[in-house]
DNA sequence: CTAGAATATACGTGTCAAGGCATACAAAGC
DNA sequence: GCTTTGTATGCCTTGACACGTATATTCTAG
């Protein structure tokens, strides 16, 4: 459980992350905000500043913890590879759009546009280069 | 293993995703660039299908696969509560440093900051408030 | 010094998913 | 038809890891 991305698998530390952004929170507010067991919590928050998510601070029996941004800085770096590919896609979408028949009025007469060869929906394979 | 952050959780898929953004590719392309095994990648495809990260199309005996791109961006999504944080600590940080000794020349001469209580390095604790 | 509050850790258990391997399925080419 | 190529699936084992419960640790207060 070293990557970044195992960490924030877990659905109570990205409840965790997000409540931390906040504020610092010690252990049994963050209990009593997500009603997560405490041991469980505290589990979490291991995990969480072992992997440099998080720093705490001892505040008399209490321990503070607090958000530290580096790590989650490394989704948003391999996220970013995806973002040029973003941007082409939706280009793509409004120029696969702007060929579209448009169902609105003022409609063209026969200009019907060249249909793709079948686009079948969500989870399907679209048949391509069958030739 | 539904969300999304389980899903980019394992490497290889990661991999794949990565391979992806450059072109569509079939599997046996996947399997000779990334050297895992052909029913690993298969079932990796699989899991990314049924998950909407990749979309299949059928040519002849083989299949490509090529990247879609709404389930990463749940991923920035969920990172975008976080950059407000990061630019807030970026300044804190900036503040810091001006804050601090700088070991250049033209040195003040007894100017000795408060020192913080102590501050021992990575995963330990942060003294604070024991007052 | 004792009681209690806040947090951490240990241990046992169940679940789930990844990987290896064999095999099934499908289309192509001869 | 049969063989080859490309891909998917099934079964089994193994290893993480999350959780619950109990207990240890540490600090405070009185």
């Amino acid at each position: 459980m070293e990557s970044v991305f195992e960490i924030i698998a877990e659905p109570n530390r990205r409840a965790i992350l997000s409540l931390l952004v906040f504020s610092q929170q010690s252990v049994g507010e963050i209990e009593r905000q997500l009603r997560i067991p405490q041991p469980t919590v505290s589990k979490h928050l291991r995990v969480l500043r072992e992997a440099g998510f998080v720093e705490s601070s001892v505040d008399a029996q209490r321990r503070l913890y607090r958000l530290k941004p580096k790590r989650l800085q490394e989704v948003d770096a391999w996220l970013a590879q995806f973002r040029r590919f973003w941007s082409a896609h939706v280009d793509a979408l409004e120029r696969h759009l702007d060929r579209m028949d448009r169902p609105t009025s003022t409609q063209r007469k026969t200009s019907r546009r060249r249909r793709r060869p079948n686009r079948e929906r969500d989870e399907g394979e679209t048949r391509w280069r069958s030739n």
